[in-house]
DNA sequence: GATGAATGAGCATTCATTCAT
DNA sequence: CATGAATGAATGCTCATTCAT
C-alpha cells in the first residue's frame, strides 16, 4: 500500500501562516515534522524523543512552544483545520446557488485533501482525540463556524425547492460523506486515483442525493 | 455528548459465536470487557490491568488467550467484523434487484450499528490499527469476501443499465460514505437519531447517487 | 565461532546410567534437551517452555521428576560430573608412578571433554551456579571423592622425591590448570584441535611444572 | 567460604579512568554498585532494581548513561578488561628475556586478581556472556591487542632456543592456565592464600612447562 | 502418573515532564 | 530563550510453579 505524499513547500506555507516570521522558526519546525511521527504511530505511540530527533530541536524548545504532547497535535490539528476552512469557505462563497455550494464543498475539499494528503490523514487521525480532549470545545465552535454559512446556503435551497425536504442532521452525511469515505480509503492507500480525479462525480452523486 | 449504549446479551451473543462453550467463558469475559476499555481511551492507551480489572481475569489468563494486547483487539475486533459480514451478507442475498441490494445494504448496515454501538464504535477505531498491523492480509481478505458478492450484483445493475457507468473504485463510497459518515457521527454522540431512523432515505439517496 | 558438538548417543548412554530403563524415559528425554537449552543462554534464561518444547514432555512431567528448573540443571550436572569422575578414577586407577597418574588425569579430562564437548560445557556453566546452590555441598562431596585418591599418589610422588615440595592447594592449578583453560577455550570456539590433540604436550607440561 | 573483598578506593580510581569527573560521578556509582550485584546473584538474575537501591540512582540515570542492563555489565567489563591490560602491558614492557615476560605476566596477573578480586571475579563471570553478546566482537579486538605484544615476546623467544616448539594455540593455556585456575578457585573462596603468595612458582611452573 | 490451563509476583524498559544551568 | 540530564511512575509482558482433572 504506498501512500500519497504531499508537496512539503505547500505544508510550510500553512505551518507559515500559524506560526509566522522568523520568530516562528523553530515552531514550525517541530510540527512540521511532528507530523510524519504522529501520521506513522499514531499520537498517542509517537514519542517526544521523536519530534526531537526528526525536528532536530530540543526537548526544552518543544515545552516551551507546546505545553505538552497533546498541545504539539492539537497546534497541529488546528493549522490543517483552519487552513482547509479557509480553502472550503473561499471556494463556496461566491457559489450562485445550492447546487453550486455543493460543488464548491467537495471541490474545495477534494483538492485539500489531494494537495496535503498528510495533514488531511492527520485531521482523521488526530480528529477524535482532539474531541474528547480539551480543544473539544474549541473545536465544535470551528465546525460551527465552518459549516455554518453552508448550512444557511443549503436551507435556502430547501424554501426554493431545488433541494430535499430532509432531516437536517442528516444532510452533512450525504453531502460530504461519499467524499470523505473515497479520501479516507485514497489516504490509506486503498485508492489509486487522486480525489480531484473524481471530484466532479462526487458532487453529482452528493447532488443528486439531496435534490428535491 | 450522550454516546449510545447497546445490549449487553446482544454482544454475548456475538462473543459466543466466537469463543463458544464453558472453556470460552474466560477468553469471552475479556473481550467483552476490553470493549469499553478500547472504546473510552483507545487501543495504545487502554492498559493490561484496565483489562484485568473490569474482566475480573488474572493477567496470565489473558495472555495465555491472546498473544498480547493487539492480540486481544484483534480478536475483538474480528469477532464484530465477522458478525457484521454475516449480517450484510443474510441481508443482501435474497434482494431482487440492484437497488434491493442497495437497500439491504444500507439496512443491514444500520441496524447492526444500532444494536451493537459499542461493537461498532470499536470497529471504526480499530481499523487502522488492523490495517497496519500483523492481521493487515487478514482483513483485506475478509473485506474482499464481504464484499465480492455485492459488487457482483452490482455489477449486473450497470449491465442492466440500472446504475451508471461510474469509476469502480468510487461505488463504495458513494453506496456506504453517507450512512458511515452518519454512523460516526451518531456513535461520536454529534447525532441524535439511531441510524435506523434514516434507513430508507440514506438508502434513497445512496440508490439516486449511482442510478443511470 | 563453531562450537564443537558431541555425538548424541554417547550422551545417551551417560543419561541411561542416572535414569535407567523404560521408567526412565521421560526423564531422559527432559536432560538430554535441557542440555542445548541451558548451554545456548544459560540456566537462568532457559525457561521451562524450552525444555516442555524440545523435549516434547509436558510441563507437568517435567515437575514430576525434577522439584524445579534448578533441579534439572543439577541431575544433568552430577550425570555428567559423575561420568567424568568414573572416566578419571579408571585411567588413573593403574597408573604405576606420580608421572603416569598426572598424564592419566590429564588423559582422561581432555578425552572426556572432546567426547563430551556439550556436557563439558554445561559443567563449566554450571558449576558456580551450583556450588552456591542448595547442592554445593554435595559437589563438594564429591570433588573430594573424586580427588582424595590423585592427592594421595601425588603426596607419594612427593614423598618419593619425585615431585617439588609445592603448596598442597597450587598442585590442583598447576596440573589441570593448562589441560581446563585450553578446553575452556575449545569448548568457546576459540580453539580449533581438539584437546586430545594435546594431551601428551599438556601432560608433559603439567609434569614439568611439579616435578623436583 | 569466605570471598575475598578488595579495597573500595582501588576500584574506584578505575572507574574513575572510564568516567572521570563530576559529570561522570552518577555513571561511576553505578558501576561501583552493580559489581557486587552481579557478583551476588549473576549478571541475569541481578536486576535494575538492586542497582537502582544500592547506586542510589534513579532508574532513569541508569537507562540514560547505559542502553540496558546489559550495558551496565559490558561498561564494567571493559573498564576492569582495560585496567587490566594496562597493568599487563605496563609489567611486560621492559622485560629482558622470554623468561622475565613470563614472569611479568603471572606476577601482573596476580597482582590485578589480588587488588581488585570483585572486579577480577567480575571479569570471570561476565566473559562468556560479553563474548556472545553485541560487544563480543569488541572483546576479541582488546584480547588480540592485549595479547599480541607478549606473542611476540614469546615468538622471539622459540627463535632463540629457550622455549619449545610447541603448537602456538596451546602457549596462552601453559602459561596462563594454572595461574587463572589458582586464580578461580581463591575467588571462589576455595583457596586461602592470596594469588600473590604464589606468584613465583606460578611463573616458575608455567616457564619450565614451556621451556626448552 | 500425566497434563496444561491458570496464576500473579516480578521484571526490564519507556517516556512525558521538570528544572538547574 | 534554550538545553538536555535527571526523574520515577507506569506499563506490557514473562515465567516458574501449582493443582484440578
Amino acid at each position: 500500500m504506498k501512500r500519497p505524499r504531499g508537496s512539503t513547500s505547500r505544508l510550510a506555507a500553512v505551518l507559515e501562516l500559524a506560526s509566522p516570521g522568523e520568530r516562528g522558526a523553530s515552531r514550525r519546525a517541530v510540527l512540521m515534522h511532528a507530523l510524519p511521527c504522529f501520521n506513522a504511530r499514531g499520537i498517542e505511540a509517537a514519542t517526544i524523543e521523536d519530534l526531537r530527533q526528526r525536528s532536530g530541536q530540543s526537548v526544552g524548545t518543544i515545552y516551551h512552544h507546546f505545553r505538552n504532547k497533546e498541545g504539539v497535535a492539537a497546534a497541529l490539528f488546528f493549522a490543517g483545520f483552519d487552513d482547509q476552512s479557509r480553502a472550503i469557505a473561499e471556494r463556496t462563497a461566491d457559489a450562485p446557488d445550492a447546487q453550486a455550494v455543493v460543488a464548491a464543498l467537495v471541490a474545495a475539499y477534494v483538492e485539500w485533501v489531494s494537495a496535503l494528503p498528510e495533514l488531511a490523514a492527520f485531521l482523521f487521525l488526530a480528529r477524535e482525540t482532539i474531541a474528547q480532549g480539551p480543544y473539544g470545545a474549541e473545536l465544535a465552535r470551528r465546525l460551527e463556524a465552518r459549516y455554518a454559512p453552508i448550512d444557511a446556503r443549503l436551507a435556502e435551497g430547501v424554501r426554493a425547492g431545488l433541494i430535499a425536504e430532509l432531516p437536517a442532521e442528516l444532510i452533512p452525511a450525504l453531502v460530504l460523506g461519499g467524499t470523505e469515505s473515497y479520501c479516507r480509503a485514497w489516504l490509506a492507500g486503498r485508492r489509486r486515483a487522486r480525489p480531484t480525479a473524481h471530484a466532479g462525480l462526487l458532487a453529482e452523486a452528493a447532488w443528486r442525493g439531496i435534490a428535491a
